[in-house]
DNA sequence: TAACTGTTATATAATGCATATAACAGTATA
DNA sequence: TATACTGTTATATGCATTATATAACAGTTA
């Protein structure tokens, strides 16, 4: 297991827990068919309760990206089972706006917005190794 | 007063209020010097607390955006005084990867996810009228 | 003075987050 | 078949946040 979390504060910790397994598995950290840690070890190693790993797992079990048996553990889905959607894409593009309209108003002219979306999304690709 | 407002779940009514009115500075429907609705009558008109209309204006000044005089009422400040500091574009930034990595991940290729952030730019910039 | 601004104080209720224990149920393996 | 792992369920507690409701206070404007 690959997965190192430092859970500081603002979001929840459960929160920042998807966060985190959602971009390990855009940078390829974390592939098809692996076993993520066991709720009580990954609670363990992150001194964070169990039920915290649970809800993250779950959550991210009913939006495609796990499945979690019980007497196994969560195993990382392969992509189909979590490629966007109307729904999804909706969701992002609202994401996008209150980003984008917070950039707008704080002077970020679009050419460096544009910028730095392009440098975040490059930077994920340029972490495959 | 201009703002229209739809205030309805997942995220707090506060958090909400605060986006719709970044969103309205973003596309010129709110510009410098001009007064917002009082909390009274705003809460009135969307029918919630008036605390949480002030908790909105209050943390939106704390932001830079406006200013809020008892008696008076909030006034949007000029944009020189929200103009983004480094603490701000690190903050985009850390959204932005957030989002970038959830697009990635569903299989939103660089090219579509950029041409969205792009059409999502122009747009608050084809709403100035 | 009257009618408007926002602020402060107090109280209440509902919800969400996180923790803590303990027991239950499925899986793997020695 | 025990044993030791998996996740799940149940129950309880503590705390912070969100949102509401009243009421009084304080500054501004006409």
């Amino acid at each position: 297991m690959i997965i190192k979390l430092m859970l500081e504060s603002e979001k929840p910790l459960y929160q920042q827990l998807k966060e985190k397994i959602i971009y390990a598995l855009a940078i390829g950290e974390l592939e098809e068919g692996e076993i993520l840690p066991s709720v009580r070890q990954l609670a363990s190693s992150l001194s964070i309760n169990m039920h915290t790993i649970s809800k993250a797992y779950n959550q991210l079990a009913t939006e495609g990206f796990l499945t979690v048996h019980k007497g196994k553990g969560a195993i990382v889905n392969s992509s189909d089972k979590y490629s966007a959607g109307e729904e999804d894409i909706s969701i992002i593009k609202e994401n996008l706006q209150v980003i984008s309209a917070e950039a707008k108003v704080r002077s970020v002219d679009k050419k460096i917005f544009l910028k730095m979306c392009e440098e975040t999304y490059a930077e994920l690709e340029g972490k495959k190794d």
